[in-house]
DNA sequence: GGTAGACCTGGACGC
DNA sequence: GCGTCCAGGTCTACC
């Protein structure tokens, strides 16, 4: 099949920027690990473009040392800043690929410059040898802000089970369903169908919310607003409280909140060492990483996932997801 | 403003 | 195999 290139920034590392972050495991997204030397890993999805079902698959050869001969590259780090390769797995015309190449741009943050990820290791200088900036989020805030509201209040294996049905009965193909879906689903059909106990009702607000128009959609992926302000229209939302509208934040590129739930307790008690009750470890999580400024979720995140790493392995290879 | 309890599901555990 | 308990973040009622 036809494929095509998108080239990265020069820091770009598909393996290390998709695994990430627990939604490269979350329907419709499946990552599989490279099988072989040379293989890193490939992404794969079913896009829903314009309302046709296309199977992507994205990886990042690294070029062979001479032309015609196999690629061998001595670490992973060789294929840093190489060319992504797109291979849809049915032919698509020019709009369709303007449309999965926006998708995948959003995805894996390719619009985030090396300078932005600079700035990033200039406040944290922990991340700056193994390259960790990016994270990986879906192709519309839509898709972030319904998988977000699926993680909360409940255990992850629930959340990949309700991204898993919601693709299978709502989505084109096996695509993430689309906003107006959702909008005209039951909600008492969406719980028996997808697992989604109470957030039935939640998520079709949300689908409803995002259907009727633009605005709200335009209001949260306004740059001139602040943080403070986003985040008030984010609460205001069904489903979404303090620690959804801080995750959703960070989905949006804005780094400065931490999203505060039982794992940051965890982390400040296991590895920060912090006592107290569950209300006072969050506050001083909080003040703990108050020091990284606008980048504090970056700084934040890749601790606990370095921590996840130790324990099950590296994320690219086994593809445990969070 | 702070707090308690309900919401729903799946997993762990005891029997 | 069955019943019970618990974890998880949001929402509402109440003080």
């Amino acid at each position: 099949m036809a494929s095509f290139r998108i080239t990265p920034p020069t820091d770009y590392l598909l393996h290390r920027d998709v695994c990430s972050y627990g939604y490269f495991v979350l329907a419709p997204n499946v990552w599989v690990p490279g099988q072989v030397a040379g293989d890193t890993g490939t992404f794969c999805r079913i896009f829903d473009l314009g309302g046709i079902a296309v199977r992507a698959e994205v990886t990042q050869p690294c070029l062979p040392a001479q032309p015609g001969k196999p690629c061998r590259p001595a670490t992973p780090r060789a294929h840093r800043g190489m060319p992504l390769r797109i291979t849809p797995a049915r032919p698509i015309c020019g709009l369709a690929r303007a449309q999965l190449r926006a998708a995948l741009t959003r995805m894996l943050r390719l619009d985030e410059s090396a300078e932005t990820i600079a700035h990033f290791h200039k406040l944290d200088p922990r991340w700056r040898r193994r390259g960790q900036g990016r994270l990986l989020r879906s192709p519309t805030l839509f898709e972030d802000i319904i998988k977000t509201v699926t993680s909360c209040n409940v255990a992850w294996s629930s959340t990949k089970r309700m991204n898993t049905r919601l693709c299978e009965v709502y989505g084109i193909g096996g695509a993430f369903p689309q906003p107006a879906t959702l909008a005209a689903a039951r909600p008492a059909h969406m719980r028996a169908s997808c697992g989604v106990g109470y957030r039935d009702v939640r998520i079709v607000e949300l689908a409803k919310r995002f259907a009727k128009d633009d605005v709200l959609k335009d209001t949260l992926e306004d740059a001139t607003l602040s943080d403070a302000h986003l985040r008030e229209v984010l609460i205001e939302l069904p489903g979404i409280g303090p620690y959804a509208a801080s995750n959703i934040l960070q989905l949006l590129g804005r780094y400065g909140q931490l999203p505060l739930d039982t794992e940051a307790v965890r982390h400040g008690r296991t590895v920060l060492g912090l006592r107290g009750n569950s209300r006072t470890v969050m506050k001083r999580v909080g003040r703990h990483f108050a020091k990284f400024k606008d980048q504090q979720f970056r700084s934040y995140w890749f601790e606990m996932w370095t921590g996840y790493e130790a324990l099950r392995g590296p994320a690219h290879k086994r593809g445990w997801g969070g």
